[in-house]
DNA sequence: CTGAAAGCGCTTACAG
DNA sequence: CTGAAAGCGCTTACAG
């Protein structure tokens, strides 16, 4: 019938007694807050090796220090995590690690409003990094009611006074266009995001109008949802309903795979017979069929920078800028090539 | 220069002052440690409900009561999360809210003892599940030190006295070996893992060579990191060393990926030329080629279960066993048939 | 059935 | 340079 506690933790009074001094004085020497003699300091930290002590970092939280943690808050919305959000992850987890912060990932089959709330109110992380942001984002709203600092990785649709860090995806899928434009395209199809409630998903979306009205093409879409089945089934349906396409822009490596499957089993050569852009490359396409142009998002770009910000939050250190608009970037690769189909158009001009 | 705290989290005093009682009252009726008038008991609700009230688990745990939150120890080894792994997140995040608990994933670019340490020493959490145990663990090695209690999803090489749930790996290969034994085929290949530290690992290669023992078949095996890629790679060079194989295993969803690609890419038909059995199924195969026949080394099952078991570790119920070998399943698709090729074998009699 | 009070291990004004 | 004391938000004997 012996207890199950063993070893208990010494604390900041053993430290005190054993050094001679009260622990107001052991506070400050670990903190460094007050200046404390030098001798004294000794012998504190003497006594704090003898009784290997470390303190106790649910009393200072509750005492009204910060806790050096950080939670990432990523739903779990489908049945896979694409590989730019694992980039994400360890990104940011790089970053907030090296600053001495510990890490920590939030993850529920579903983060709503009552989760986040907890943990806010929980006291148990000093601020909090939003991933995944709706157009109308309850989450957002409720943050902005409390006073933990937060950063949104993404944007919302007002973001006033928001600090946040976001992909641009209006020039993202411009870039994209304009690319297979000037490789003489004219017939682009988009395999694009369905639910619009996604602010980025939305972002891309006008984009291409955008982009189409500017370089006066059809629009052509066909909507698939988060996964390479959708992607899949997206890309047999945009081909038969508009064969006259010569280049298709999927919206997110997940769809890709399954869009890059379609082209395939429908005998259509990447880049002879047509061209492919996706927004970022898969792990799960092996190297051989990888060679893909992509437009990418940046995750480490974008997640670092956030969590950049937001340890600076932390530390009351200034934020050179309040919302960061990331560039995205091409990076060409096999699967786009000149236009040889449809209309003939000139080379450009050197 | 208005201060910049605004509304700071409701604590159990302006609970108890709101329902006209003692803080004393407040906390058993939201513990049920004691009786509490039923009249007396609407209105804290009632109070706890208007402020939006919940527990600080910081105080809760400095206070000597636990924090009700379980961590999930999960290492970024790679730059992807299988559907697996998700799988694992889901159900155990259900299992632990469910029951009331606040559920926490630790996933650092590498977590390691010393960031498990802080996390054991913070008094954070109440209990730990650790995943991706390693033959030889130094993470389990530090939990076995402190008094923390922790269950294992997966084995060590020496697991006396320990907590754990882990899919019979063993018994799995030995089901997919038998199950293409039975169809007829005799030289069977298994792209394998390559890291037999991860103990899993470990155990499917050596399942497999008991398996051709006992089947008398050769052992024929070709090693792949977690990766398409290496799927793809691992899956040509076996079919260039050993063309003669009619059936392969795949031992894991991610490597499939690539190991389908492979074999259409050479063209061999499956089921027509060639068997394939995959450990787990994933989406990221579009659905048309997704009807594989699997070992479903069931997440749900094992994260569950697991997490169950340390809630009940954690409120001192009892646990009907130690340790559990969960069973795999095989799930027949339309990647594998009877074997056409080289030899052929009397069918089963029936 | 309910309260007043001590205490968990720290930090931080306040006072020397 | 150093201490005594209040307080963070809870839980839990102790006392009605």
């Amino acid at each position: 019938m012996t207890p199950r506690k063993s070893k208990s933790r010494p604390t900041i009074n053993e430290v005190a007694k054993r050094a001679g001094v009260a622990k107001t004085t052991v506070s400050h020497a670990i903190s460094g807050k007050r200046p404390v003699a030098p001798a004294t300091r000794e012998r504190i930290f003497k006594a704090m090796g003898d009784l290997q002590y470390s303190p106790s970092p649910i009393a200072r939280r509750l005492a009204g220090s910060p806790s050096h943690t950080i939670a990432l808050v990523l739903p779990l919305a489908s049945p896979t995590f694409a590989d730019v959000e694992v980039r994400y992850i360890a990104s940011i987890g790089a970053v907030v690690n090296q600053h001495g912060y510990t890490f920590l990932t939030l993850t529920a089959p579903q983060v709503n409003v009552d989760d986040l709330r907890q943990i806010v109110y929980s006291g148990l992380v000093d601020g909090v990094l939003l991933m995944r942001i709706q157009q109308k984002d309850e989450r957002v709203k409720l943050l902005r009611e409390t006073d933990i600092p937060f950063v949104l990785i993404g944007r919302t649709r007002d973001n006033k006074g928001l600090t946040l860090v976001d992909l641009n995806g209006e020039a993202a899928i411009g870039l994209a266009v304009d690319y297979l434009v000037e490789l003489g395209h004219h017939s682009i199809g988009f395999i694009c995001p369905e639910d619009l409630n996604f602010a980025f998903a939305y972002r891309i979306v006008k984009g291409f109008e955008k982009s189409c009205a500017k370089q006066q093409l059809p629009r052509i879409m066909s909507p698939a949802v988060w996964s390479a089945d959708a992607g899949y089934r997206a890309t047999l349906a945009l081909i038969e309903q508009h064969p006259e396409v010569t280049a298709i822009i999927v919206w997110s490596e997940v769809v890709t795979v399954g869009a890059v499957s379609a082209l395939r089993d429908i005998g259509r050569k990447v880049p002879d017979d047509i061209s492919v852009i996706s927004f970022d490359r898969s792990e799960h396409l092996h190297l051989a069929s990888a060679d893909l142009t992509v437009i990418d998002t940046r995750p480490e770009a974008v997640g670092g920078q956030a969590a950049q910000m937001l340890i600076n939050l932390l530390e009351d250190k200034p934020l050179e800028r309040e919302q960061i608009l990331m560039p995205p970037l091409l990076i060409t690769g096999k699967s786009t090539a000149h236009c040889t189909n449809g209309q003939v158009t000139l080379p450009k001009p050197a």
